[in-house]
DNA sequence: CGTTGCCTTGATTCTCTTCAACAGGGGTGG
DNA sequence: CCACCCCTGTTGAAGAGAATCAAGGCAACG
């Protein structure tokens, strides 16, 4: 994979995140307790009703956060990469999804009790966490919006471009295309459809010369014309960095 | 309706929120220029597009934020109610999506430039801000999966419950019912359904003796028996409340 | 008293699922 | 080394579920 960073501090600070900090916020993220985990493909990190005691920010590779139904599907709701975060929510909870690595994959985990004492000495980064909130909100309606009012074929490319977008923002991937470690059952199970509906969907828009998927790669033929298709805005990924509340009072 | 607040202290203070504040965080929120604005129906408060200035928390009414699609369809991402907040999210960044009143509508109305400030003030207000984004975040990995991965029969019922229990929780509506303003257009457009089929889908949530919806009221027939059908779980509406990040120091 | 908004129902069409079968690659064990 | 299996991808045919098209109902409102 690509790009990969050996701090917590470096990772914030690169981009998708693209966080700017004060000597002050440096410090307090020093004393940060951060542990860099590694975890296997297809290793569960955290499981639907475990209580909840971190927050994870993605250093490199590919996971999912799902949601297991008593039916025996899946849904997937995101699917988090470097400069993402998992996990950010309120404690003295359960978790009611789970995150699961799909590649090799490593995070920064950061304990929950740790994460409170730093809201309370830095309100910039506080506010920064409730960027990251934000955005990852943000993906949340993108692919709500999805699964409600797009039919199969732009839904499948609207996933596509929106994880081009992502991999692009944050160096995995660039204008032409990217690896996608994806199979057509996870696809599928993002998309709310069935793996077979979402290979003939790839197929279509191979055969329309629009977007390739295959062999792990996904190579973007003719964007514009997908992204016509797929009525793909991209400013909504824009949104949420870190320049979070505090910062914004300079205006 | 129910009950309504006269000041924003005494709706963060009662359910679904029931927030605890200090003195200095009282202090704190006195400080704060909070707008009390009334909406007619069918009002909108802001638009796709319009530039983000304030975070609303709903005192009373029912509305709904939705995103409006280039093919004119739309899709409601969530009906806000008493104690629910909209527009968290990053300053200096444009509305992505577009709230508007359903019924009469009274929201308290904070500029993000006010809501900056305190978030510097009052570490506990910055993690209770976290906290109603998490809860508002619940909703939505709820309502996808329910986009998902349920047919329509059980997508409908579950939405019924869902905003059963949220009314439930906020005091207007009990056990047994709510009065619900919603057409059967509006539950499509959340549904991701056409207005017709939500018809049907009702009209058998009713022969089965499960809940009837008409004329503006939700009535639990058989709630169990429905619980049961929409697989509903109403633990995921529970967590997000306002014990934040700081609260959970205690420990 | 006509219009408009919301609800209701039937008939038809089409999208997506389900069921079934097969092909290629990678691993494993006899 | 080969037989076997599992996982992923691929394709076809049949069937279900929801959309679309069409029409009529009732109540509220000017």
């Amino acid at each position: 994979m690509s790009s990969e960073s050996k701090s917590l501090l470096e990772l914030l600070e690169a981009s998708p995140i693209s966080a700017r900090f004060s000597d002050a916020d440096r410090k307090a993220l020093h004393s940060l307790p951060v542990s860099l985990r590694r975890y296997p493909p297809h290793t569960v990190v955290y499981n639907q009703g475990d209580p909840v005691r971190s927050v994870y920010i993605i250093n490199s590779g590919w996971g999912c956060v799902y949601r297991d139904l008593p039916s025996g599907d899946r849904q997937i709701i995101d699917f988090p990469l470097r400069g993402d975060s998992v996990g950010l929510r309120m404690p003295a909870a359960f978790n009611y999804n789970t995150y699961a690595s799909i590649t090799e994959m490593s995070v920064f985990e950061i304990s929950q009790y740790a994460l409170n004492a730093i809201v309370l000495q830095s309100p910039y980064l506080s506010s920064g966490i409730m960027g990251l909130m934000a955005r990852q909100r943000a993906f949340l309606i993108e692919h709500l919006t999805n699964l409600g009012r797009r039919n199969a074929l732009v839904r499948t490319a609207h996933l596509l471009l929106e994880m081009g977008a992502r991999t692009k923002s944050n160096g995995m991937g660039t204008e032409k295309g990217y690896s996608c470690p994806l199979t057509q059952y996870e696809l599928a199970d993002a998309l709310g459809l069935t793996a077979i509906h979402v290979n003939r969907m790839l197929r279509e828009l191979r055969e329309q010369n629009l977007v390739a998927f295959r062999y792990g790669e996904v190579e973007f033929i003719n964007r514009p014309a997908l992204v016509r298709l797929a009525n793909f805005d991209e400013n909504y990924l824009a949104i949420g960095m870190f320049m979070g509340f505090a910062t914004s009072q300079l205006d």
